[in-house]
DNA sequence: ATGCCGGGCGAAGCCCGA
């Protein structure tokens, strides 16, 4: 049973409905994770989604963060918040099971906080936050299922994943302590989507709306679609839907996506 | 070049993102 899943930051959902609405349309795709709501349960568009045939799972808060699964097949097992993170206030992870035809797959949706400054706080609970990922991940891995762990991780893995490797070097997103903390994910088992399929360097999720970024193609890759063997194996293709950047109003990220059998 | 854009909130200007 073929399957497309995708991932997208797409920078507020009230903003952004109607350019999500387009992509569905056009990509198909089956499972869409999405990231930075910044919309309330009770605000978020459904019914456009809902009469495109999706079903929704939602994990919103107000003005900041907010992660959604948005499924074709049905949704079930929802949770909210990871488990392995005692009072998280920011809404970053929702997972669910998509009952498919012959199968069911375990999904989640990931908002990796940002973590700069690197001297602050917010590098700390960053951290923290891919730690207590990692943990939930072991724990989701020793159902030996297909596992997709979809969303913005903010963390460049490597130089072929960034435009201007110095420019970045003392970022957040760039650190060895996110990236060693993302590496500690792929050392479990998971494994990078994209990267099973191409090694070519300069495939980009996100372009800064700021200083020409997109048209200079400055960009980074930070949104990633991470998979436990069982679904690894059954990888046909993936892809950046890049062409979406260049659209009126674009967020800042674009669509990932994988397919599998 | 860490605020150049873009969004939220709320009604001007500040907070936040990556």
């Amino acid at each position: 049973m073929p399957i497309k899943i995708a991932s997208w930051n797409v920078n507020s959902i009230k903003i952004r409905a109607e350019t999500v609405a387009d992509w569905l349309r056009e990509a198909q795709p089956d499972v869409l994770c999405l990231q930075e709501l910044k919309c309330e349960d009770r605000n978020f568009p459904q019914t456009i989604f809902e009469d495109l045939g999706y079903n929704l799972a939602l994990y919103g808060q107000k003005t900041y963060n907010g992660v959604a699964i948005l499924s074709k097949w049905p949704i079930s097992d929802i949770s909210r918040g990871l488990p392995t993170f005692a009072d998280d206030d920011q809404s970053r992870y929702i997972e669910a099971v998509i009952g498919l035809p012959n199968t069911a797959a375990r999904v989640a949706s990931i908002y990796l906080p940002n973590g700069n400054p690197p001297d602050s706080a917010k590098f700390d609970y960053k951290l923290r936050w891919i730690s207590a990922l990692r943990d939930h991940a072991a724990n989701l891995l020793a159902y030996e299922e297909p596992l997709i762990l979809a969303g913005d991780y903010n963390v460049i893995l490597s130089e072929a994943d960034v435009h201007d490797p110095e420019a970045w070097r003392e970022d957040a997103l760039f650190r060895i302590e996110s990236r060693h903390g993302l590496r500690s994910l792929l050392h479990l088992g998971l494994r990078d989507a994209i990267r099973l399929c191409s090694d070519e360097p300069g495939l980009y999720t996100f372009w800064d709306y700021q200083a020409g970024a997109w048209q200079k193609n400055n960009g980074i890759r930070i949104d990633h679609l991470l998979l436990s063997p069982e679904a690894a194996g059954r990888l046909r293709r993936a892809g950046i839907d890049k062409y979406v950047r260049g659209r009126e109003k674009p967020s800042d990220h674009v669509p990932v996506w994988a397919s599998l059998h």
